[in-house]
DNA sequence: TTGTAGGCGTTATCAA
DNA sequence: TTGATAACGCCTACAA
């Protein structure tokens, strides 16, 4: 017995021919276009007409104008128009076509959120969940649509650029920026109304929210300090960003204003992988070291599995303290000690100050800090 | 010291003025040139008028027609024109408008990967990061841009069918589908060519790819019947999903065909909660079970936290079998016991399938099933 | 309350 | 090789 029965086995390894990838070369911006109607050509699909809004007046016997008003709701309208109209359109199975309404109102009613970085490194960061989660609570009764972009692999980055100021959307969210990424001037310089979720590296003329990051690794190193530990160590997030930059600066701040010494930093890339790695040359290092801060939970946990590797154990031969506060931090053998970071308002933050630069209804602050801080548990 | 020094704090708690859902209101052109002049004397977004394909053929002495041309690097065109077109849309900064151009054309390049669930929700499960994984490798080279969505609180389901069936797309996979959702019927008979990831519960004449979670399940079976486990319980996915119906139907032949019969049937979400309150309720009924078949790995994860709880050792006292592979089988301690999906394979099956639908070159198998295979390790 | 006509920015079809 | 001209589907002053 199957489950199923009209199944195919096999085919699928069968691969549809590729395009290529390369247009015509000369480097205007415009050649992009090139590559882009290649693809038009490679397929007549026999699409179906679609009803469009002349059929419906047609039918209706009113004119495109009367459709028109009936189907966005506007008064001025007849109920006899009305009816005659909404029978057409159920008839027909009429659905007004964006695209062509777009052009026509300068308007999408879709934002983007634009992930800056590999999607399927993505995903794996619980970050992003509660991010979105925010998102969409900024969201709720807009009647916005959210469509969620990354970076695709065998495409370039400026890809993700080209389309999204390409009118596809009318607002963009920008978040996990990379060192000196053009896509916030592009972004700017098309006129893309963007929030950056994150403080920018570069100097770019565009609001952003972050989480006090700074302040969050003070309390770090000010804990881990009281705590009575001796060789202090962190595992501090990439060089090329903002969020990786401000907790180690908040690091060492902290740690000079208890009169403390850093033993030695390595840095992660917010993985378990990066962090697990990064403890590993700590480790080898410092054989002392008996406190490390990790610039993320997940970073935290892959430390802690090194330390166990190594035969240590957390909280009594070495603590730990990590950064998010993510659902993972609470669940850990032992739990983590972490910076909570107000992700889900970060979200909601950054959207609200998204639409309210759609509305440009009045003066909105440059740029928003969400507060941060230290949630004691058992591993430090 | 700050790492930043243009901050402001406090104001985020500042809800904008929600812009109604319907776009009945703000369309007067006097509100528009109201919004932009306020815009302008900020200096904030100046609203540019962004350069079009009329403005570049008059800059360079053509017509729009041969502008076009050079923009699409279509041949016929004299050097001469080719290089004052070119030479105009560097200095214009053109970018082509792509709502007009998908107009005209019937092509937007954009795919969409639609998760037909909550999209925070989403985000938590490995599977996901996997298959996303998959699709990007399957549209590498393409030059299509893939677009994500995901269910919105506070927005109707509906939302999400009126988006793709609107234009906004060329294609659609689909994920995760939950009993009778109508989203698949809705863009069938709206032509929009869609591949479902999952077999759809609902007989709906679209093509699908998935994996082959009965005889994965049965495997599962025959592996706990023969390691000479004696009370054997299931933890089931969703009843309303086709992948926890066909995982249970295919854990019931197995035992079937090893001559055993299930103790328990206890049903989870797919989520770690989900399936730690479903081995609790499991345990409570049946005290000496030794056996369990998780229907996920995150279901499995949770059962092993929850047999820890109550005391019992993995795999010593009780057994368990997880189902994906996911990174977290192989990390956990024990190392789980579990049937390998190839995640990544459907994804890339899939998009390819879907590529060949929009090409519609030949005749396609209807539906796809990949293979699934047990991976032994220590929990059971 | 309704219809007419022009525009949104591109592409496609033909003559020239 | 080039350029009118007509789609593409919808919105919206303006006039009736």
């Amino acid at each position: 017995m199957r489950a199923s029965g009209r199944d195919t086995r096999g085919d699928h390894g069968a691969r549809p021919a590729v395009r290529p990838a390369t247009g015509v070369a000369g480097g205007s911006p415009a050649d992009t276009a090139a590559v882009e109607r290649e693809a038009t050509k490679r397929g007549a699909r026999t699409d179906r007409r679609v009803p469009t809004l002349d059929e419906v007046a047609r039918l209706a016997g009113v004119s495109r104008s009367t459709a028109s008003r009936v189907i966005n709701g506007q008064s001025y309208v007849s109920a006899r128009a009305r009816a005659a109209v909404t029978e057409a359109v159920t008839r027909l199975g009429y659905r007004p076509n964006m695209l062509a309404r777009s052009l026509a109102t300068r308007r999408t009613n879709s934002l983007a959120l634009v992930v800056s970085e590999h999607g399927s490194r993505v995903l794996d960061d619980p970050f992003f969940a509660r991010l979105l989660r925010g998102v969409y609570a900024g969201l709720a009764g807009t009647g916005l649509q959210l469509v969620l972009l990354m970076d695709q692999d065998g495409q370039d980055h400026a890809a993700l650029g080209r389309y999204l100021c390409a009118g596809h959307v009318d607002g963009t969210l920008v978040v996990s920026l990379h060192g000196e990424d053009p896509l916030p001037g592009q972004l700017r310089s098309a006129g893309v109304p963007t929030v950056l979720v994150g403080r920018p590296l570069s100097t770019v003329d565009l609001p952003y929210v972050d989480a006090d990051n700074f302040n969050g690794a003070v309390a770090a190193a000010r804990h881990l300090a009281a705590a009575g530990r001796g060789t202090l160590v962190t595992i501090a997030g990439p060089r090329d960003m903002a969020v990786g930059i401000d907790r180690l600066a908040g690091w060492r701040c902290g740690m000079a204003a208890a009169g403390r010494r850093t033993a030695g930093v390595a840095h992660g890339d917010f993985t378990v992988e990066g962090g697990a790695a990064a403890m590993t040359r700590l480790l080898a290092d410092h054989p002392d070291l008996d406190g490390v801060f990790a610039a993320s939970d997940l970073m935290a946990l892959g430390a802690m599995r090194a330390l166990r590797a190594a035969g240590r154990t957390v909280p009594d031969d070495v603590a730990v303290v990590g950064f998010d506060d993510s659902d993972l931090a609470a669940t850990a053998v032992p739990p983590l000690t972490t910076v909570r970071q107000p992700v889900e308002e970060l979200g909601r933050t950054a959207t609200w100050r998204l639409l309210g630069e759609l509305d440009a209804e009045d003066q909105l602050p440059p740029s928003v800090l969400l507060p941060t801080e230290l949630v004691a548990r058992a591993s430090g």
